[in-house]
This record gives structure tokens, C-alpha cells and sequence, in this order.
DNA sequence: CTGCACCTTCCACTACACTGGAAGGTCAAG
DNA sequence: CTTGACCTTCCAGTGTAGTGGAAGGTGCAG
């Protein structure tokens, strides 16, 4: 398969394609007489793992990395193991964060709501933040 | 004030507050004979207000336009109220993602510990993702 | 032979908030 | 007079995941 149909199986972009290239996630193409890339069927599951991984919230050098152990030919199933365990706890945190962010702008935004407007000539700028 | 006096009062560097005035979050500084800047007092009301402003997570983008509210001589009051509605909104937003992100993650890694290691060599890289 | 779709490379740009470094000017102390 | 701590400007890079466009080669139909 040329680029553009890979392209068209997959949904992604050939610039998507060649940028995954770049970056280790697709092995440097095979070319054609005339320097196209040429694919062949794996590709297509490859980029749906990437895919899966991608809507698991990984990064595409944690993604390239799980493949690197794959195409070392050993089993990444310890790697993902442990790259999904981290990926919980830094989830965790964000969303944690994100609470106490949404706490704090929401005790501010009800102050706005009560608020007296002569209030807003201290000198803080903004008597709310 | 110089911008190093400012600098250690805050706690920015140098290097951040020449890029606040640049982003137009800081007026352009008065200067000396000899080129450097020169701060008053207000300044440090003002940087203490854009680091509450970070602190509650809006962008310095959206400070500016606070600033520049308050700067034409207006209350901001109303304007910072819808930024702060909005801000909740997106907050919420992002933070159902990644609850909904979480549980994914959270369901790849139960699979990967109770798994079955001769699995993985199934068509499509790794079984778990 | 000309148009069109397809392919190639390379460079720049997006948003975000800085950070690093080069090259040079200023000022007070020793 | 030199050292060192300041200050100035400007350019470039960080990380993320691409996107946009220029300039040019390839291959097939009409």
C-alpha cells in the first residue's frame, strides 16, 4: 500500500504518517522504485495500536517505547503493565488538582456573585482574585 | 524599584517579568538614563495579582484582558465573573475526561495483572491495549 | 502534451509559559 | 583598572502532536 491509501484505511493524515515515521513509531518505510513508501498489512494493526494507545491517554514516545520493546521481540506486556499503573497515579493527581482548582475558582466566582461592586476600588486590582 | 529588586521581591526571574511586559501584562516600564527599568510600588500589587490570577488557573492571555479592563479605568468585576463561570465550565470539563480516561486506563491495567503471559502473541502487538 | 492526483523533502507554525544563551552596556568596590 | 554583579536586546529552544505550504518528482488519462 502507498501512504495515501494507508492513509485512507486508517483515517489518519499522511502527514500524521510520516510524522509517526519521524518520531520511531513506524519503522523508516520500505520505497518503491520511484521512492514512495510502501506499506505492507501490519502497518495497519501497528497504527491501530497506536490508535488504542493513544485513546488510553499515552504519549507517543510512551507509545514508540512499547513498541520498541515489542520489536525487540520481547512480550511489552511488563513495560505496560507498569506504564499503565504510572498512568493511573498521574491521572489521579491531575484530577486531584483539577478538584482543588475547580474548589478555588468556584469559591471565587460565588464571591463575584454576592459581591458589593464599590468594593472593586481597593488596591488589589480585583477584589474577587 | 529595578527589575531585580522586583524580581527577588516576587519571586519571578528577571527573564519572566521581560516577557510579562512583552505579553502586555505589564505596562512598558519607565527607564532609567542608563535603559534599565523602573518599577514602583504598584508593580508588585499588580504581579501579585496576576499570581493569583495563575493560581486560580487562568491564562495570562486572559489576565491581560482583565488588566487591561482595569487599566481603561473599569471594575472588571462582571468580566472576571463570566471568565471565572467559564473557567468552571472548562474545569468540569476536563476533569469528566479524565475521570472517564481513568476508568479506561484503570480497566487496560486490571487485564494486565490478571493476564495470561502466552496471550500477547496475538496479530496485534500487545493484547492488553 | 497537458492536466491532475499523488508522492517527495524541508521549513515554519500552532498554543502555552517560559528559559537559555550570546553579545554587549553600566556601575560600584577593591 | 579590573572584576563582578547588574542591566540591555534579540534569537532560539523546551514539549506535545501534529498542520500548512512551498517546490519539485511520478504516473496515468484524455
Amino acid at each position: 500500500m502507498r501512504i495515501g491509501e494507508v492513509a485512507t484505511a486508517t483515517g489518519l493524515t499522511t502527514k500524521t504518517l510520516r510524522f509517526y515515521e519521524d518520531r520511531g513509531l513506524l519503522p523508516s518505510a520500505d520505497r518503491s522504485s520511484n521512492g514512495y513508501r510502501h506499506y505492507g498489512d501490519d502497518t495497519l494493526a501497528r497504527l491501530d495500536f497506536i490508535r488504542r494507545s493513544r485513546v488510553a491517554g499515552l504519549t507517543l514516545a510512551q507509545i514508540r517505547d512499547v513498541l520498541k520493546v515489542r520489536d525487540g521481540g520481547q512480550a511489552p506486556c511488563m513495560h505496560v503493565s507498569a506504564l499503565l499503573a504510572n498512568q493511573i497515579t498521574d491521572l489521579d493527581r491531575q484530577i486531584a488538582e483539577l478538584v482543588a482548582l475547580r474548589s478555588t475558582v468556584a469559591d471565587l466566582h460565588d464571591a463575584t456573585v454576592a459581591a458589593d461592586p464599590a468594593a472593586c476600588d481597593s488596591g488589589r486590582i480585583c477584589s474577587y482574585l
